[in-house]
DNA sequence: TTCAAAATAGCACGATCGTTCGTTCCATTT
DNA sequence: AAATGGAACGAACGATCGTGCTATTTTGAA
């Protein structure tokens, strides 16, 4: 319960802003009663984190590895990705406000941050490569190339959507999904009827 | 004097992180003598932001007007961008850091900060407009939509440099804006020789 | 040289921060 | 019935925050 409450503040005020005693305000507690469960403000904001993970598996990356394999799985996680970080407007995706809060601010928080946005980069980065060994992208494809502006169209939906409230940018989003793939399709016939047939 | 240092401190720190003690500190300044200076906190921040804005405009919008209209100043306006993204590798570029700080944090900061943004979108989305006119990309180009895909490669650029300190970053970035605008160069072989010709 | 204005310093305030400590309450186990 | 353990509490700590006030110093023009 308490980090339930501790992930929601933490989305509207940043990991940095995120105190003890505002958390003790919102869960009703004392101060003393919060911080004893973590120890001290660095374990809490990590115990955020993993909080957040956790729950970014179970709604983005655990559903669409179910998918087929290749392009159908690849899109799957690029639109639970967009869905997250828009469905998040209002409450912020902790991956990215954090990259910005600790980008030069080392330690365990630091640490803690990157391995999980690490892990979740190369699970997106493997499904791209099974991407091309399905035949469904071209051989000579960049994966990292395409994470790479896949993730940036994520940023840039983020950034458009929630802070300049620009309606239509999920949308943009997904429009930029189609055209990053389209100039890596594979264009040989005889692959494209082979993928139809299954 | 101030300003430079209050800069500098902002973009460490974020504009929330940039505290007048710590300013105090800096420039050799009791609180007080920084404080009057601003009158408020508030006022401060906002005083950065336009400094900030002075010096981007400065660094990357003016010097790249002078090139040509069309391809070559988007493209300057592009390079100049990222240049100045990564340069700030240890200084952090504050119309990112604090896009995501006052995303849902309303006020004067906020506003100041939207206003800011969009002035440099509407400037870089004018260049795009331009090469459209000019007849180097093609006439149904959606030039929001390529604002939107550039803007991406910035902030994934920002992303992978500053926070999980990955080099090649700006290669990919660059890489991505050549295969954006690829895909909507005009390739009417007279316009390209017409083009060529000037 | 004088004098008003601006800049800076010193000091104190209420608030909030993370953290520590001792205590109380309750459930479980001995 | 006694002992143990965990969870929460209230109070207090030193520090820092932004922000007022009031001197004092510095500056620039008359």
């Amino acid at each position: 319960m308490i980090l339930d409450a501790a992930l929601g503040l933490a989305s509207h005020m940043g990991l940095e802003g995120l105190s003890i005693g505002a958390l003790a305000d919102v869960t009703q507690m004392s101060k003393s009663g919060v911080f004893a469960h973590f120890g001290s403000r660095e374990e809490l904001q990590i115990a955020v984190i993993r909080e957040y993970h956790a729950r970014f598996e179970e709604e983005v990356f655990f559903p669409a590895v179910s998918e087929a394999r290749g392009l159908p799985r690849l899109r799957a996680l690029f639109d639970r990705w967009v869905r997250r970080v828009s469905v998040e407007l209002d409450s912020g995706c902790i991956y990215i406000s954090g990259a910005v809060e600790f980008d030069d601010r080392p330690g365990p928080v630091r640490d803690a941050l990157a391995s999980m946005v690490l892990a979740w980069q190369s699970a997106l980065e493997r499904a791209i490569s099974l991407s091309v060994d399905a035949g469904h992208l071209r051989p000579d494809t960049d994966s990292l190339q395409i994470l790479f502006e896949l993730h940036g169209l994520i940023l840039a939906l983020h950034h458009d959507a929630r802070f300049l409230r620009q309606p239509g940018a999920i949308d943009r989003a997904r429009r930029g999904f189609d055209r990053i793939l389209d100039a890596c399709l594979t264009v040989d016939p005889a692959t494209v009827s082979r993928i139809a047939a299954r």
